[in-house]
DNA sequence: AATTATATTTAGGCATCCCTAAATAAATGT
DNA sequence: ACATTTATTTAGGGATGCCTAAATATAATT
């Protein structure tokens, strides 16, 4: 059996390497869970045992294949679970991280499936990160930074990289969505923040903002 | 902050007590949670020094008003969440406690509301058990044990006393379902068997069965 | 290459929740 | 009333998961 602690270490070895495409080190997980490095150089010792990671001392961690399966499960019902409160009960996206943080959690196949069925199998969260499939495949998408695109680029938002809800919050009072269509007006070179056209707004928002957003180039 | 273990040991104290209406033994924890008295005596003076029982050494344990409190929520929860995987999920009403005893941890006052809410505040579960209301209420229903009626009762099936699978599973294959009618057309007086008029059909059910369905009786 | 700074692990301890065995209180039978 | 059975609590200990401080390995600087 898999405890409810060792399951948000899998899934943040998993989050961490699907964004760095590296081996994980001590301090980044200690970084995503809020816990001390002890910690949890004492708990990989224990997933290493259970073979859900590989491990070299002071070298880093990755998942083992049984590892990987498990944490894509957990990501998994996050994402539905986080499309399920927007979706059919109302919640904000920016609301519902801490619930979905909890229900992931819940062990039933059938659950998981039924609701993925119940939503009409969503290939994206509220907040545009794909939702892993039943078989644990990611669909790969071809987005960029906001942050790393050139000036007059226009584009399509696509997702964040957060999901912090001051971040999320400040998104919608500019009104900015998934699927809204931007361009970049200008870029200030000393500070890298943007000026953004959104409808027929101009908005300027900074690099912390522009390095949280995913965008598809169009045109 | 309280844990899900002690969650659980108040969900207990209240359940044994709405059915027995009396002060609740540690004897009767142990044996509903599946742990040991021992256990059961070490977590009752946590709870006490919390102030959500009151507690007297060898006499047994009830519940505070802030104990009671909570342990309304949580079953409130764990009803709601039968009904939206029955409901909605079509889940099989044998299926979903173990489901629910997860589910109704998940602390968000906002998600229950919202549950309520999306399955038009349901008030009865799919074993026919009230579901409490947002301020704790539970509903009071006129409903009698079937293994406690005369002979030539006629009635409606309300509810079941357990979630017992084998159970829940043996009373659909015989066809019984909330709102089946039936007609009690003989007692067995040496072991109080019933020979029950179901639709057209006669079944044959023990005492164990009628000792935990509930009736409205009708005409 | 030697020194310093940073990252990681180990040591020792604490809280929670569970257990079995032993002690003690309460209930029951004669 | 006394002895026995049953219920409950206490004692002692194990597993998990967290922490801080100390030790050690690795990386960065000079
Ligand atoms: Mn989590
Ligand atoms: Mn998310
Ligand atoms: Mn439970
Ligand atoms: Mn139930």
């Amino acid at each position: 059996m898999i405890t409810l602690s060792e399951e948000n270490y899998l899934k943040a070895i998993l989050s961490i390497n699907l964004e760095t495409k590296n081996i994980v080190s001590t301090n980044e997980i200690a970084g995503v869970l809020n816990t001390s490095p002890a910690s949890v150089s004492e708990m990989i010792k224990k997933l290493e045992e259970k073979n859900l990671v590989n491990y070299e001392k002071y070298k880093g961690v990755s998942l083992s294949k049984s590892g990987e399966k498990l944490a894509l499960e957990i990501l998994r019902k996050h994402r539905l679970w986080e499309t399920f409160l927007v979706n059919k009960l109302e919640f904000s996206w920016s609301e519902v991280h801490d619930v979905a943080e909890q229900l992931e959690h819940v062990k039933s196949k059938k659950l998981t499936n039924k609701l993925d069925h119940f939503l009409n199998y969503p290939k994206f969260d509220p907040h545009g990160e794909p939702i892993p499939s039943k078989n644990g495949i990611i669909s790969p998408t071809k987005r960029v930074l906001l942050s790393e695109v050139p000036i007059k680029t226009k584009g399509i938002i696509m997702g964040v990289s957060t999901d912090e809800s001051e971040f999320l919050d400040y998104l919608t009072q500019l009104n900015f969505k998934i699927g809204s269509k931007i361009k970049i007006l200008d870029i200030i070179l000393f500070d890298k923040s943007m000026k953004i056209q959104i409808g027929d707004k101009i908005e300027q928002i900074s690099e912390e903002v522009t390095n949280n957003i995913h965008i598809k180039i169009i045109e």
